[in-house]
DNA sequence: CTCCACTGTGGGAGCGCTCCCAAGCGATAG
DNA sequence: CTATCGCTTGGGAGCGCTCCCACAGTGGAG
């Protein structure tokens, strides 16, 4: 594009802003070896002598160098790149800071090394191709994916391609590939005994769709903790969202209009507790002494709602650590096969419940 | 690193998966031209008669070539890549959407194009230099920067290495940078004006951290609607903070002290809001009967505090949609000096004013 | 003494692409 | 008919690096 000017040999680039970059090469004349040499201290390769390694490493300092990544891209077929693939329509729907939370973590847990961290939002069906493409062709060393559904077609791509990934949460329990998830069902457990404990007898659940593992691990928990204080698992308190506030509100007034009766209900994220307890409000049903409400996620939105709600907790950002901890040994390759973690989470207990 | 395996020529690089590429030779060969050709075709060039384009394409598809970027950035020396650089400890103070959302705006408009968004977060001195020795080793061809303050040195080590970066707000009225920002001052002003016609009399603000433009700039609304009203600018009934919920409820705190007649306080951040929502509870006083509150962002707190507050949206996707479209700009080189884009805010009414 | 490790080193080859030069080839002008 | 121009085109050179081969040099074993 545009008229280059003819420009002698290296220094200047294509439209070239600052002075230009020493190479390998300058390190090497100016420290008297040959490239091969410097390129092993680079690497932190041990067959080097002392000598040469300290004449490298001052020739480098002098000179500020720093190694062109396309460079050593291009011949060793790595890109030092990972990306975090994020379906958009889902970050919506998750808590919010969800998203910042795994952000954080998974650049917290990079930044010990040179990898960079590439940011994907896939929108729409038209974006999906582009991301095949874009993996097939090699542009990132690893993946994280997040938000996965049960018939997401993305982990297969990951799969097909054969690239190191990590997901957050997990297709159903025969996931093949590596993940990272929160205690989903020990969570929901504790919320529900928590309720029950409080001598709560109608306890209702809103749940997620439930077509992710984590809304059907938030359910399973609810029915388990019900199994074992030998309760009843009435479908009438079952009711199904979506994750958002309105499907919370959408949900409560169906529960309210089935079992007028409940007196605590376990929903499956913050958003739609914070629905429910509008709904609830609405209805002149006080919270928590006529029905107790927990949330899930404990996100900001519990923390300022009216009562402030008792919520559980995932260790977001430690997931993102986590998953990026181990996208990087599947990467150097340290690992054959999958890897899963599961990570604890925590009743938060607060005035809703 | 390891022993990589003998291999013969090309195919195999380091750990290969899957099949080998196609390069841009195996395409000229089966389209049957050269690799100038091919090349003028991958890029667009108007050089090229339609009968070898054709063939070109159809080997493209054939193939499925997918153009090597480290290659291409290697002669280039460019990247295709953008950063948006985000100092940590500020995007927790800020209200928890704004990420996302400027995120979102920003690979909305990237994905448009093929560059890539690198995710860069700072959160401490080490990472800062790392930063520069980053951006001085050219690995993006543009920054996008979030979260400015008054004294950041950020802004002046872009300006010094000379890279194409756009901000999102600005450090003080003479920023010599490409910016975006919403219009924090009209905000304001409006947020102010719609109390003062409600009948507040006694109007108080809570700011945030007055090394931010953003926050001198809300101010500055909340004293130019009292100008404008006639009404004095009451040191009394300004208290600093500094976006966060604990700020906010400290200031709250001050600000009754001060002056317990006030009748509505303008918060410059939704978080800040809800804390001297909180306080203003514990006082007894009703809101908005007693005192009317307004906060800044319209986020996900404000739909959820008790009563929902009345808020000014700013659009922050816009933003990073903006941001974005003026750094491709600014990287193609179709615009010398720098660009200032001021977006509208809006009061968006709810209950607490 | 020779022979054979082994360590450390230099530098050729080549990764896949863009840039640009020179050459081919019609069409038009002289 | 030849000279000139413009448009296309092929392919050499080279971007900065890693990989690997070959070649010292050193020291211990035979």
């Amino acid at each position: 594009m545009g008229q280059a000017a003819s420009g002698t040999a290296g220094a200047s680039g294509g439209g070239s802003r600052g002075p230009a970059r020493p190479t390998l090469e300058e390190v090497a004349a100016l420290a008297g070896v040959g490239r091969g040499t410097v390129s092993r201290v680079v690497n932190g390769s041990p067959r080097v002598s002392d000598k040469a390694r300290a004449a490298v490493q001052a020739a480098i300092a002098e000179l500020g160098y720093v190694p062109n990544r396309a460079a050593r891209a291009l011949v060793t077929s790595r890109t030092d790149a990972v990306a975090l693939v994020v379906p958009e329509a889902e970050t919506r729907l998750f808590s919010e800071p969800y998203f910042s939370d795994i952000i954080s973590g998974v650049a917290a847990e990079l930044s010990e090394t040179d990898m960079q961290l590439l940011l994907i939002l896939v929108r729409n069906q038209r974006e999906r191709d582009r991301l095949a493409t874009y993996l097939a062709a090699q542009r990132v060393d690893g993946v994280l994916l997040v938000a996965v559904h049960r018939d997401d077609p993305l982990p297969g791509l990951l799969e097909s391609l054969e690239i190191p990934s990590v997901l957050a949460g997990r297709r159903n329990d025969h996931e093949v590939l590596s993940y990272v998830h929160a205690d989903n069902a020990g969570g929901a457990r504790m919320a529900v005994r928590h309720l029950l404990r409080r001598g709560c007898a109608q306890v209702a659940t809103i749940t997620g769709p439930l077509d992710m593992e984590v809304a059907l691990a938030r359910l399973d928990g609810y029915r388990r903790a019900l199994e074992e204080a030998g309760r009843p698992y009435d479908e009438d308190l079952v009711a199904l969202a979506d994750f958002t506030e309105e499907g919370g509100r959408r949900a409560m007034r169906t529960l309210l209009e089935r079992r007028p009766d409940l007196d605590a209900v376990f929903c499956a994220s913050d958003v739609m507790a914070a629905g429910a307890m509008q709904v609830l409000r609405g209805a002149g049903r006080r919270v928590p002494d006529q029905v107790a409400v927990i949330g899930f996620d404990d996100s900001i939105v519990a923390r300022h709602t009216e009562p402030p709600m008792t919520s559980v907790r995932q260790p977001i950002e430690e997931m993102g650590r986590t998953m990026a901890r181990l996208l990087l040994e599947e990467i150097a390759g340290r690992h054959r096969g999958s890897r899963q973690v599961v990570l604890a989470t925590e009743l938060v207990v607060r005035d809703s419940a």
